[in-house]
DNA sequence: TGTACATCAGTGAACGCGCGTTCACTGATGTAC
DNA sequence: TGTACATCAGTGAACGCGCGTTCACTGATGTAC
């Protein structure tokens, strides 16, 4: 699949700790565990990018953190909690990864624009299961507050930057609406991409020059 | 949830039998059914759209159909076939609504590119679940000739449309990148919409001046 | 028109399965004295 | 330092559930004569 989407950029992404870190099915040494709470965290994480949200199983988490069933419900109110803090842990390491990108670059130059988009193509084809799972439709998530405040939180840093480039401080009514264009195209890239859509319809698409390109269209141009 | 994507336009969604058909929960006749087939996908629809995609099952679609739970064997291999079945039929209905859309406006006009969009998004929040069901990764859609050839055939329409736009019958390179940020965009704005995110954030999109605001963006400027 | 027969759509009971969650329990750990 | 005790993380067995799919069956229908 992902052959259609070329990833050519300075920045080689460094999430190969995520698909090659394993539990290993605890051999433990004592009675208590020390760190469930985490591991489960983790191996349900791991499951969601293996099976996708909606095919995730406590049981299965359980068995991979070499615990029994019952255990998660020591730590987490049911089997939503558990995917929720996953959720929760996937908007802070969105976050970071934002942050970090947008350091390498000049303040209030395109290339910061550009490079959130790059950002969030690549969390979510680095861990699409993960990233579904923040960005889909799951009960509960619009009423975890965290969540959402994490979400809300990402979001103003983009409106912010579209002010910058603006030559402002203040993000004006055109800054929301130019922030959200980039949003909705950069979330219709990454569906399209980890979907496979793009290798159905046989689309190569060289993600930094599709960037670079919308963030001329949305934000280079003055609008309404 | 809807609240937040205004969809003020000439055309009112003509769709709302989508969700009133409902399926009676069969007074039958005689023995044979007759038409079990299309009930079946039908039930399926309606179910997708209730319950989404991932928590479709056999079982209730055939309680609603009236039919025992191994009748859907006779004409369907497995579950996954149901579904390929109402996916396949919203391809096409989306065909259908585009065509239809087009057809309203003169030949190489803004106002088709526009009217792609509005259909793709208006078809997106009529039909969430099939939507989804279409759009989304699902194992053996791929494999579905019919569904990939209906998806691909739609989007050749689309770049058609903007190479028209720009005077020409023959589909240049750039017609058909301009015609994929087009999509991208669509996409995004679709899911970001069907999954609260704009209510999340609080954002209000008045989605016929988005849309003419990205067309222009895309469309309206010469580039590469 | 009437009868024999092939077809095959739909039955209903059964299968094995894995799931989420509960419960009374156990045993390792840390603290108070 | 040593002992008694409270705490509470993890156990393992059990629960009821709905699922997808199979199977030998049944009975309505259409066709051939």
């Amino acid at each position: 699949m992902l052959e259609y989407l070329t990833l050519t950029s300075v920045t080689c992404s460094e999430k190969d700790w995520i698909m090659e870190k394993t539990i290993t099915p605890e051999k433990r040494d004592s009675y208590h565990h020390g760190d469930l709470r985490s591991q489960l965290i983790e191996a349900t994480r791991i499951l969601v990018e293996e099976k996708g949200p909606d095919h995730f199983s406590v049981s299965e988490a359980c068995r991979r953190a070499g615990v029994s069933s019952a255990a998660p419900y020591k730590h987490f109110k049911d089997k939503g909690e558990m995917l929720r803090a996953v959720a929760l842990e996937g908007m802070k390491r969105q976050r970071v990864d934002l942050v970090r990108e947008l350091e390498k670059y000049p303040a209030g130059s395109l290339d910061r624009i550009v490079a959130m988009g790059r950002v969030y193509v690549r969390f979510a084809v680095d861990e699409p299961g993960v990233f579904r799972l923040m960005f889909g439709l799951s009960e509960g998530h619009a009423e975890h507050s965290a969540l959402v405040e994490t979400g809300n939180n990402t979001f103003a840093v983009v409106q912010q930057e579209v002010a910058r480039y603006r030559g402002s401080e203040a993000v004006a009514p055109e800054d929301a609406h130019k922030a959200f264009l980039l949003w909705s195209f950069v979330h219709g890239l990454s569906f399209l991409t980890i979907d496979g859509k793009l290798a159905e319809k046989k689309l190569d698409v060289d993600l930094e020059a599709v960037l670079a390109d919308i963030a001329l269209r949305v934000v280079g141009h003055p609008t309404d």
